[in-house]
DNA sequence: GCCGTTTTCGGCCCGACTGTTTTCAGTCG
């Protein structure tokens, strides 16, 4: 769990991410004093709610401009106000003088709840994970009433498994465990419908676990064969219905067996998220009808008819909603859309037709020029950026004026060789330097088809300085699209601090496309600005950073990610056929020359 | 604490599994 001191820290300094930490820790003590568990979830739905928000939160709050926004209410709007203008909370201070700090990571370990966590404290003073220890060791924990011998070894096993692993993945870590494990499922003679759920199917950025439902007449079957699966490294649980594993490589597996008719409710409960899970159960309530994971069925003294359900999408259409992709499930307007028939049709990997952010041997990339052509070429797109880094990354082999000058020479004589339905586009991608100027003198700039602007060091920079230091590049003429907004690498390195929305707003006025870089490790930006950018009629150029032929395969997660930040085909700029780019890149240069 | 075709009070999603019980509490998703 993120370590946050608030009190501590300067006001500047508090993140959207902040907030919303602070308000699940409010829910954990509030759990553990056992207070009423409906305002115990009022401020998950409030951290949740912080954290999805499609705007400048921090500002908002300091402004005490919060109404209005959904799982919001004075109580927490006033609470999240005086957060952000005194870095201080009353009332979170207040309660948290009743319990040490470290007693939140006693909610990391399996098996251990808020009354379990509360009976520790209270009878041996267990505040730590080291505390925890001691006491499952001793034999006093099993002493206690509601413990016995296994949940003391099962707290123990949580132990020793959070000791060895952090147990988050980055989605391209597990794309491919994912379809070898549904291969077999599908495969398998009892399964006639099989699926991932979870959050990997609604295209998170990171999953805790995975989630598999397979529609069977004989699930006992399918449970022994899951379980006793070669990629099985120990069985977690064993049920009639349910079976969780986990792999060797750590991750949890849990997969549930259902009837062919449950399939569809199965599926759809199973891919949540929970939030949208919850408004479709309330949906289905003000029609007199009550939605669980097996079935629709009429509440007691209802009339209402029951639709008949087969798949996924004829449950959305029972509840008078137009069918809402697994990307758009995170109760973030979804289901407001779908029931007035205002959901965007999503963007598709078929409809890329080129990429603009790639890199050859002549920087770090992997591949020569001619090899990444032909991989784009069987990949079915029509135009191929080259965007090299510049000389000030080093550490990259970044091409001085001399070498990029000789690389889109090579380019143009590559494109001779090649027919009308192809071409090469000579960009850089150019360091933006800690003060905001580029890596280039606009006189080469200019000799290019186009300037990818990344920034690549000085991290470190505080909010307002790395803000200014983008909005130069932003506005520097020669830019057509700012790489990697935050810099983050999932689970390794944090964004860095910089005004998303200021730069979002400077993109729309100046006409710069903002990347979605389709790495795994980065996804960046986020998916959750998404839907502001387009609101406010940004651009967005779906980039694969691929160093190396394979890696512009890369592009699938890209597009799951533009799915999830709710774009279509018409915002995403490499949908554009080439001839349409070529106009269109000219155009931009004349324009800003 | 939040929210509203249930509208300023009264409801808020709900089932499976486990372990400890002997009819159920706690945890999880």
């Amino acid at each position: 769990m993120q370590k946050v001191s608030p009190g501590g820290k300067r006001r500047m300094d508090m993140t959207r991410e902040d907030f919303a930490e602070v308000l699940r820790r409010i829910a954990l003590l509030l759990e553990l004093k056992g207070e009423n568990p409906f305002k115990i979830r009022a401020y998950r739905n409030g951290a949740e709610a912080v954290e999805t928000f499609s705007g400048d939160l921090v500002t908002l709050a300091r402004e005490n401009r919060l109404d209005g926004i959904k799982g919001i209410g004075d109580a927490i709007a006033a609470k999240l106000h005086e957060l952000a203008s005194t870095g201080r909370m009353e009332f979170w201070e207040k309660l948290r003088e009743n319990f040490p700090d470290s007693i939140f990571e006693l909610f990391e370990i399996g098996g251990l709840g808020p009354k379990k966590i509360k009976a520790l404290y209270d009878a041996f003073g267990v505040d730590s994970i080291e505390r925890l220890k001691e006491v499952c060791e001793s034999g006093e924990a099993a002493a206690l009433p509601g413990f016995g011998q296994k949940s003391v070894a099962k707290i123990l096993d949580g132990i020793a498994y959070r000791e060895s692993h952090v147990g988050i993945w980055r989605l391209g870590d597990v794309a491919s465990i994912v379809s070898e494990i549904l291969e077999t499922l599908r495969a398998h003679p009892a399964t006639s419908r099989a699926d991932a759920a979870g959050s990997f199917r609604r295209g998170k950025e990171t999953v805790r676990d995975l989630d598999f439902v397979v529609a069977t007449k004989h699930p006992l079957e399918i449970l022994e064969f899951f379980a006793t699966a070669p990629w099985v490294a120990e069985v977690l649980v064993r049920g009639d219905t349910k079976c969780s594993i986990r792999l060797a490589e750590g991750i949890q597996c849990d997969l549930r067996a259902v009837s062919n008719a449950n399939y569809p409710f199965a599926l759809n409960y199973f891919t949540g998220s929970k939030e949208h899970n919850v408004a479709l159960r309330s949906r289905a309530l003000k029609r007199g009808l009550s939605l669980n994971e097996y079935a629709l069925t009429p509440v007691e003294g209802s009339q209402a008819e029951v639709p008949d359900v087969f798949e996924e999408r004829d449950l959305y259409r029972a509840l008078g909603l137009d069918v809402i992709d697994p990307a758009l499930r995170e109760n973030t307007g979804e289901i407001e859309a779908a029931a007035e028939g205002d959901l965007p049709t999503l963007v598709e990997l078929v409809n890329l037709r080129g990429t603009f952010h790639n890199h050859t041997t002549a920087s770090d990339g992997c591949d020569s020029l001619e090899a990444m052509a032909e991989a784009a070429q069987e990949l079915g797109l029509q135009y191929l950026g080259i965007a090299d880094h510049s000389k000030s990354s080093f550490q990259a082999n970044g091409l001085n004026e001399t070498r990029l000058r000789a690389q889109i020479e090579a380019i143009r004589r590559l494109n001779e060789t090649f027919d009308d339905d192809f071409q090469l586009f000579a960009g850089s991608e150019v360091d933006i330097l800690r003060d905001g100027s580029l890596d280039f003198d606009d006189a080469l700039l200019g000799e290019l088809d186009y300037v990818v602007a990344s920034v690549h060091n000085a991290f470190q920079l505080p909010e307002a300085e790395m803000t200014a230091r983008i909005l130069r590049a932003v506005e520097h003429p020669r830019v057509t699209m700012l790489g990697h907004l935050t810099g983050r690498l999932l689970l390794q390195r944090e964004p860095y601090a910089v005004k998303i929305e200021t730069i979002i707003d400077a993109c729309a006025r100046t006409g710069t496309w903002i990347e979605l870089n389709s790495n795994p490790w980065r996804l960046d930006m986020d998916w959750r600005w998404w839907k502001l950018a387009r609101e406010r009629g940004v651009k967005c150029v779906i980039n694969p950073d691929a160093h190396r032929c394979a890696e512009l395969e890369y592009l699938h997660f890209g597009v799951l990610q533009a799915r999830k930040g709710w774009l279509r085909r018409q915002d995403v700029v490499n949908c554009l056929p080439l001839g349409m780019m070529r106009e269109t890149l000219a155009a931009k240069r004349l324009a800003r020359s």
